[in-house]
DNA sequence: TTGTAGGCGTTATCAA
DNA sequence: TTGATAACGCCTACAA
């Protein structure tokens, strides 16, 4: 039967019926080296070249192996704005070092245009990947399901609250209880908050209490819940620190939401921002308005990008690449196990290495710098 | 036989066997859905759910389609690099945005730590994928070679010279030669140029005759030409033009070159850099030596990077995402010419569409700005 | 509208 | 050291 292939691709076959040897032989050629004559070897790969056999074709390895030999990440955002955000790119660096090292193919998957109408792209189902790394994404979008439907091994960075998934980040809540730790030990006793959003609907606004109530990223929650702890701690009440959500992490964003922290009659002379790209921002808009930094208002950032040096904006340092780099590694992990329970026909304790990670071992520094220090 | 899935994957025949129907009407039921009945379809994909079946698995559609539903990026440079350089990202963006809207993975590939040791990455022969991406990688790359013993699609961007494979890029040697009759007619006569890598040897000093005859990057030898074409028309020998080569294209390597350009007797009023990081660097430098910009010295950048406008630095504005949505385009139209041909089983002239194209069709825009002015 | 049969190209098992 | 045979899971032309 002819078949829809007009003009039929080389095979394993064709190569073997021209050395006059088994296809078998042919793939162990490729395979396993040890397990023939080098010289019949050599007779084949020789044959190989010849009839412009290209080698063994992916996708019916896949099927026969049951790996794909690749991971697919899935980003929570719009890529043109992801490959804007330095701090995801350094993790996605960590990533792909990682994935070059183990020779693991990498394919990138952005859920950003579907987060809004809901659905998930078809790439999540049909990517030909061995597991996911699921960066940011929040746990209530489809892509999370699909994900998880695909029945592979997943590891989450920067969005915990997915059962029995491996977590790794950064102890949000602790590092942004330091930052305001640090401004409250220099004496300031008025804050204002710039937070990143808490919804995926463009709000740019106050954080009202019912937003606060229904924070679709743990990550942002937890910053804020450190925040207000610290402020809590030195009798400050949430209520009376005024705090601005903006929907995208961009120097803008930070430029125009400090505006309305800034504008009011008591005006603060602290500023948490959850992000360093929003904090230079705001520090633009700061000095604009004529006041000094960090005289009139101090100011802390969060991520620890590298133009927070430049700007000697006291922040948080995230080991951005590492997050990468452990993801990958968890992520292998889980696929080992697999095929080796697969292999060996038992079931080894499913919790080994499954269960929620944290690795948050005293990953994040703070980095205080000249921004942050209240001269009086 | 039990092979080595113990816990054997869900599949189509198991929601066949449940639902009571063959597999070829489950297959349908995802496939063409309107093909059978609503109400069966409905009871299959219920059935689906409760067993568990996630669908298609993408390696045996894959094998039974032959199209992967993916293509493959193929970067040249080391993935930490790539991801801090705006222009590589743009491009990137223009491929991931072009591949969201197509639903098509795409699958990201460094060749950077291979190209020393001259061994493609496995991934190359490996990655599930229809087509590649070849961004600017050497020609004599074992990458390329890999990547077209693949018998895929290939589309090569800002590196021509691949014979009978489509090309997307500008008119590197127009822009130049612009770029330097720029500032020529604002009286310049003396000048330097800020050369990027020639060759994958981490080279860092003057750009001798040997090495100018043998450039890998034909961007590179493209904007070279621009330059002399234009310097030459002035009565300017190449010869007098002292040409500093620089391994990274990266502000710092352009301050440290510069450096190289300017400290001579007869100092140079006008640098040509080939690239706006370089030229940010230079800029750094300049000013370091309390040298004015551009009353004393004037530059030229290329790129046309974010920065810079910041940093009012003239420059050849390059339509960086559009080349990459270009390039997905072109693989789209290999692709389907290539399928098409294989399902009608008839030969398409295979120069339709698939030849070298240029695309450089006034792509580029000389931006000059304040820096580039000459006030004497 | 549904089912049958064959094929996609490879790897794995086990016997020779 | 080599080879016959059976998966791997799905798609599709064609017959019913």
């Amino acid at each position: 039967m002819t078949r829809q292939h007009d003009r039929r691709k080389v095979t394993l076959k064709d190569v073997a019926a021209q050395v006059g040897v088994s296809h078998t032989t042919v793939s162990n050629a490729y395979i396993r080296p040890g397990q023939l004559s080098a010289a019949l070897r050599e007779r084949i790969l020789a044959a190989a070249q010849e009839l412009g056999y290209t080698g063994p074709d992916p996708a019916a390895k896949q099927l026969a192996t049951g790996r794909a030999g690749a991971l697919g990440f899935l980003f929570s955002e719009d890529l043109p704005y992801a490959f804007t955000d330095p701090a995801i790119l350094s993790v996605l660096n960590g990533v792909a070092r990682s994935c070059d090292e183990l020779e693991t193919d990498l394919a990138l998957i952005s859920a950003g245009s579907n987060l809004r109408n809901r659905t998930a792209p078809v790439s999540l189902g049909n990517a030909a990947v061995d597991g996911y790394i699921l960066y940011s994404v929040a746990p209530d979008s489809r892509c999370v399901m699909m994900a998880q439907q695909r029945n592979v091994p997943l590891v989450v960075v920067d969005q915990p609250h997915l059962n029995g998934v491996p977590y790794v980040g950064i102890d949000d809540r602790g590092s942004a209880y330091r930052a305001a730790k640090t401004l409250l030990d220099l004496g300031h006793r008025h804050f204002g908050i710039l937070s990143l959003k808490t919804a995926h609907d463009g709000y740019f606004g106050p954080l009202t209490a019912k937003r606060r109530a229904n924070i679709a990223h743990s990550t942002i929650a937890m910053r804020l819940e450190g925040y207000v702890l610290a402020l809590q701690e030195a009798g400050i009440a949430p209520e009376d620190v005024p705090t601005w959500e903006i929907p995208i992490n961009s120097e803008d964003m930070g430029a125009q939401g400090v505006r309305h922290l800034l504008n009011r009659a008591q005006r603060p002379t602290a500023i948490l921002a959850m992000s360093d790209r929003v904090a230079i921002g705001a520090m633009q808009t700061i000095r604009a308005l004529g006041l000094n930094i960090p005289q009139d208002v101090s100011i802390f950032g969060f991520d620890d990008i590298p133009a927070a040096e430049g700007a000697d904006l006291s922040t948080i340092r995230q080991p951005h690449e590492r997050k990468g780099t452990e993801a990958v590694r968890l992520l292998r992990a889980l696929l080992e196990i697999r095929y080796d329970r697969f292999s060996r026909g038992f079931e080894r304790d499913s919790k080994a290495g499954c269960g929620r990670q944290h690795n948050e071992a005293a990953w994040p520094e703070l980095h205080a710098r000249r921004n942050a220090i209240r001269l009086i």
